[in-house]
DNA sequence: TCAGATAAAATCGCGC
DNA sequence: GCGCGATTTTATCTGA
């Protein structure tokens, strides 16, 4: 009996097991999030190498984005008026 | 002739669909990365729905993550101590 | 009447004299940091014309900052422990 | 004989206490430096609770800056001209 | 003087 | 909505 799972202590039933299998996927996943920041970087490079400008580039790629989510806002706002037409 | 990879002027030869190509490298990339974000953030979200403080689980990753980082950092200066005395 | 301080259009009161001053404040505080930046500058070159590795002194240098954040980290995350239980 | 300051190996004679008055002399300086950009920060604080926007207050001494950067370097530019004419 | 590395500033995004 | 932490972008610095 009173097995690490069992501790009875009022306050401090912190099972370690379970928050280390958390951290650890947590880990995995900043470690991912990681490699894929470098490949990134690397194609930077790579379009650097070939005579392109990485600070324009990053600029096409950002207008790019903010393009994208406008659409998406523009949508949802779209999506909310049918439904409130719908509703009447 | 004068199809548009043929451009001559002098000075802005810009290789459009060599740049689109890397510019949609990175938006997967980009993209990738967003994903492996959003299930870090789940993984945070899972902890917490089981009790664990989320604060508390930041600031342990954040500690292991230094750790690692110091441990290079002291690989590192070993490496330049030794070339330091290969070069006497 | 109509001091430059009693403009009344509804939205763009800005008080030009304060913001003068904490902008003219920022600018000095920049300036003392850049001189500091030389300073230390200054102390690296002539560390290297007594034949010190700058670039080994810079590691030290981050190294031991790595260590105090570290430490600061630690003491960061006990309190919250301690906060943790206190709330048991 | 043999004091610390006399190791006679023919490679690593590294004189410890004066490496480390250096570092430590650098150590205080950084430490100034942070000091006062946690001064700037402050200030941007202060400004922000005045209801200044801080991103515009960024702005402008960055702007105030580039403008003073650029005087010095025409006035720079104008000096190589005088002397060159000078030297005609 | 330039590229590559390093450090600093600004911005973004989360949790409280 | 605000502070704080992480990320990204910009600037600085060193060594070739």
């Amino acid at each position: 009996m009173n097995k690490p799972e069992m501790i009875t202590a009022e306050s401090s039933d912190v099972d370690g097991g379970h928050l280390r299998a958390f951290i650890e996927r947590i880990e995995r996943l900043e470690e991912e999030k990681r490699t894929i920041a470098d490949d990134i970087k690397e194609v930077y490079a790579e379009a650097k190498g070939n005579g392109f400008d990485v600070k324009i580039m990053r600029k096409i790629v950002s207008i790019r984005r903010m393009d994208r989510e406008k659409r998406i806002e523009e949508e949802t706002i779209l999506d909310l008026y049918l439904q409130a037409l719908g509703e009447i």
